[in-house]
DNA sequence: CTTATTTTTGCAACTTTATTGCATTAAAAT
DNA sequence: ATTTTAATGCAATAAAGTTGCAAAAATAAG
């Protein structure tokens, strides 16, 4: 397991105080996390403006990816197997479940391979599953 | 096939103006749509926030559904099988297209079935595939 | 078919989420 | 240690969506 650091140079991004919060922040949670929930974390230290622009640059250096969902809010979540290129990361499964309304990322699923229309070509696949999470489950 | 009013009327909705030409604004529109759309293509008939909510009460009778992607910006389209209260429509797959940006449903294609983790109970499935569509592929 | 009831619409104001410009500060390169 | 390059904070602005309320339209009742 490397460092934060060591994660974020990897990366191609400098090393900021910012960044390495935030990266840690993610590790140490296991969900999806919005904007706000970090805003929330980080309170006074760090500015709004600057969290988005902490978000936005893990999303280009492929530190984070966001979950596609329909709340109308972007949500990130840390991509496995930092440091290879295409992992199965392109084609995974994420669950939404309807109490806690949390997202976490099934990483050991893998999306089934699928039949297209002709002339349709599947670069990525994402797959949001939503129901009742283990933790939620009596 | 139904008329407007029919469908309407099946889904508990009280006919109008606006309702009657989003309807029918959608079904000669096969791609998803967002407010936006919306808004541009009725100028200045009719306010913005009678389409929304004219969308939300679309949303609530099962006129339509939102297809959850990572933009940001909720995008609908209609619900197949008008009238039937449980179809395939919970589990169905969305195609966006990387150059054009347009989102349509593929309604004839099923989402496979999946082995979740223990005491994960799955109720709906959205699967989000990216690439090229048929329109835009040479 | 006229009146009463219920729902929808339009307008204005507001909230929430996200973005841009720019001067200052911090990180890395020389 | 100094130069170069990139990141941060602040203020302002934009975009997406929501709420309250009076007026208008749709349905129900007589």
């Amino acid at each position: 397991m490397q460092n934060l650091e060591h994660i974020l140079k990897h990366h191609n991004l400098r090393i900021t105080q910012v960044r390495l919060e935030v990266l840690q922040f993610f590790q140490t949670n296991k969900n999806a996390l919005t904007h706000a929930d970090l805003e929330t974390f980080f309170s006074k230290k760090f500015d709004r403006v600057t969290i988005y622009r902490t978000l936005t640059s893990f999303l280009e250096n492929g530190l984070l990816h966001k979950i596609p969902d329909d709340s109308g809010i972007a949500k990130y979540a840390l991509c496995q197997h930092e440091g290879t290129e295409h992992t199965h990361d392109d084609h995974h499964v994420h669950f939404k479940c309807k109490k806690c309304e949390k997202i976490e990322c099934l990483h050991n699923l893998e999306i089934p391979k699928l039949h297209l229309p002709k002339k349709y070509k599947m670069e990525h696949a994402n797959l949001l599953i939503e129901g009742i999470c283990a933790h939620c489950n009596p």
